[in-house]
DNA sequence: TCGCGATTATTTAGGTTTCAATAATCGCAG
DNA sequence: CTGCGATTATTGAAACCTAAATAATCGCGA
């Protein structure tokens, strides 16, 4: 066996557990979309949104908003254009700098998500059904591990 | 504490995992569709596609194609024409079946995608390089739970 | 053989996401 | 206080993705 044939033997373990991540996540996250769309007639990248500000009554400039749901400024513009025009959350001047803005969950808001969000956990929990709690926590941090280490190698510029 | 807080409080872990799955995914996803842009000026669905039917030297009808990338046929349709007009793949008639069409890799394709692979493969092997052998094919026969519990459940219909 | 439901691929329209460019503002160095 | 690089949000162009409609073909049952 040659040094590239070892080479791609060795590293085969990798790369079926990534694809294994990609299978799962996009299961689960195609069956939560589906039934955010049947259910609440809304999208994902909405609720993502909505559930971010929830932690914050305050409110959330958009870049910090963009950088948490690791999504581009120019989403986040569009996203939230759809949410203010239908009254779930609102842009508030910042005071002291005029180029930021504050987006915050209006009452009506928090009140549509306050629904959304307790069958969203159901859906989860579903999802996650096959696992024991001990098997959850296992789980919990590996990905941890892996989230660390890929966070801290290239933060940004290589 | 009413049932409703006992809920969620029971609930919280399996949300958690779920947010750091995707958190995840996307942190090497997104890095590896950078990586794909710079090097080889391509994108991840079409990296996909030809990494689907790199495995299937005679080539693949496109159903099969958009349920193993889990995608829907029109989008298919649309990578196949860009792949075929760059001469990476192409489209053969199915001997018996005037409807369907074989895509397969053409000898160009091909070789293109041995050059990518092989770097795709650094890259994986690179982001979850912050795991042990062992803990590899601990994540891996989880994540393997997962998929076959989420996929029993609700396999179409509600 | 005929007809009809199912399968296969494409098209269409609409929404999403990214990247890059733009415009306004900030804050600091001099 | 002036100018200039950095930050903030938005916009525009292009790619991506979906769902639904369309068109061609298949294959089976009567």
């Amino acid at each position: 066996m040659d040094m590239e044939a070892r080479l791609h033997a060795d590293h085969g373990d990798e790369l079926r557990l990534w694809l294994r991540m990609l299978t799962c996540t996009q299961l689960i996250e195609q069956r939560i979309r589906s039934r955010l769309r049947e259910r609440f007639a809304t999208t994902l990248p909405r609720f993502d949104l909505m559930a971010q500000l929830e932690r914050v009554p305050e409110g959330m400039k958009m870049t910090v908003l963009s950088k948490r749901m690791m999504v581009t400024g120019g989403n986040v513009t569009g996203i939230t254009d759809q949410l203010e025009a239908e009254g779930l959350v609102q842009r508030v001047p910042v005071e002291g700098d005029r180029r930021a803005l504050l987006i915050r969950l209006t009452p009506a808001g928090r009140k549509v998500f306050a629904t959304m969000a307790l069958e969203h956990e159901q859906w989860i929990v579903q999802a996650l059904g096959g696992l024991s709690a001990r098997e959850v926590e296992t789980l919990y941090k590996l990905l941890g591990k892996v989230k660390q280490h890929v966070k801290q190698s290239e933060p940004e510029g290589a």
